[in-house]
DNA sequence: TATGGAAAAGTGGTCGAACCACCCGATCAC
DNA sequence: GTGATCGGGTGGTTCGACCACTTTTCCATA
């Protein structure tokens, strides 16, 4: 009863105008087409896909709203600089799109860890400070169960997402609320880069270290001790911790 | 020559499709459809709006990709709960959406002045960082001009932006500067309250305190002195600087 | 009576063709 | 050179139809 289901999810429905976008947005991260280029008509992609032109404008609109293009009637569609003009939606794509070589980008990564921990420090210092009893009682909860699911990577990082959502709706800031849905899908993107180096660093921490981190974390939010939650999360952060993580920026690509 | 264009740029078209993405937001955001509930059928909105379908179909998209409805095929258009599914791109239009009673959240206000702080002293810290040549020399060359238009409001709005985006930009990191870009619009926004309260409180500082501002802001960006820098950036957020915001946030709406 | 499953109705997804609104470059008249 | 005009190509919108999927209904069956 209380067992975990099998996790089934292989299905995916896929929307044709979705997997038109996915390929015109992969051509443009790989650099096919370049900042100021213009793509073929709606038309002309139409013909090429070998769809209806309706389709192909959902595809386009999509990557519009990702910033990488700009739709103007009467002129073409541009690609635009993502550096300029990209949405935050978009950096899970050029996480997970590797470039002309077959490499991603690893400096994008490291900015998305050193942003991510400065939400999470802000996180936590508000939560701790607004967080009502139905929110403390809830993270709780979810830090005993992360305890008992250490030999399970999948279900670990399920339940570690969760725990870090909650704190984030504890801030009781709808601002950070929002940025930690952007964020969401990236954490729990299997094809993320973020998730494969976090199961990787995982591997090499013993069982009893890692039990008494979050040991302590209940402890921290039992006392509502925000200090002392900060240094925590910091030994998250700290290089000893990252070491991977560093190799695989230090090669700039991976 | 140098002297600044009259910035005319009224103009603006507007695409049928936003018209009612905006008018069906206007409603989910104020409460009439509540998360659960079943949007009418694209056919129904068609015949309501006046418009085709195809036209509803690519306001509905849009309403999607700002996790504020989910659509399924077969299924209808069900509302979410803004909280739990809505991306970072949503937060203007929370804060530019006056609930049922005419007034605007300001605790969303004050949420992002919060994440702004915190963001905007990474940036400092990584700019102060990494910043290359040119990144320094523009950052001087905006900070001369902002100084030159304390007399116009809008003009000195703008540069301000310009001096945020390149300090983002110098900070090399690239999930800060897609962070930036959603946020943009909010701080360009005329029907922003964010504008519209920056403005009220600039108009309360003496010009020539404004001005020193400014220039030690120089100084440190000469000397790449962070820490001068940021306490320098904190000012700015202390409360007896944020005396009308306060007030704002103490009524809880305005 | 409860159950399973087929049928029906309603939904979003895609299609094709046509026309409208707009931008841009070529051409022309001055 | 300058400005106006025009035509071709682009995105924006419309119409009507059909496909794919979900939900509901209801009937045959155990």
């Amino acid at each position: 009863m209380a067992r975990a289901a099998a996790t089934f999810q292989p299905i995916r429905n896929q929307n044709i105008s979705e997997t038109l976008a996915a390929q015109i947005r992969k051509e443009i991260l790989r650099g096919t087409y370049k900042p100021g280029d213009r793509l073929p008509s709606e038309r002309e992609l139409a013909l090429a896909f070998g769809v209806n032109r309706m389709t192909v404008r959902e595809a386009l609109l999509k990557l519009q709203a990702l910033g990488l293009v700009s739709i103007r009637q009467g002129a073409g569609v541009e690609v635009q600089s993502y550096r300029d003009t990209g949405k935050l939606d978009l950096l899970i794509h050029l996480l997970t799109t590797p470039d002309a070589e077959g490499r991603y980008d690893a400096r994008a990564l490291l900015s998305l860890v050193e942003v991510s921990r400065t939400l999470y420090l802000q996180a936590v210092e508000l939560a701790f400070e607004r967080m009502k009893p139905e929110d403390t009682a809830k993270i709780l909860e979810l830090l005993d169960r992360q305890i008992t699911l250490v030999d399970d990577p999948d279900a670990f990082a399920r339940n570690s997402v969760a725990i870090h959502k909650t704190i984030f709706t504890a801030a009781h800031s709808i601002t950070l609320r929002l940025l930690f849905n952007t964020l969401q899908e990236i954490f729990e993107s299997e094809s993320s880069p973020f998730r494969a180096v976090i199961r990787e660093e995982l591997r090499g921490v013993e069982h009893e270290r890692l039990l008494g981190w979050f040991r302590q974390v209940r402890k921290c939010v039992e006392k509502r001790d925000v200090a002392a939650m900060k240094k925590l999360v910091e030994t998250v952060y700290q290089p000893e911790n990252r070491r991977l993580f560093a190799e695989f920026v230090a090669k700039k690509t991976f």
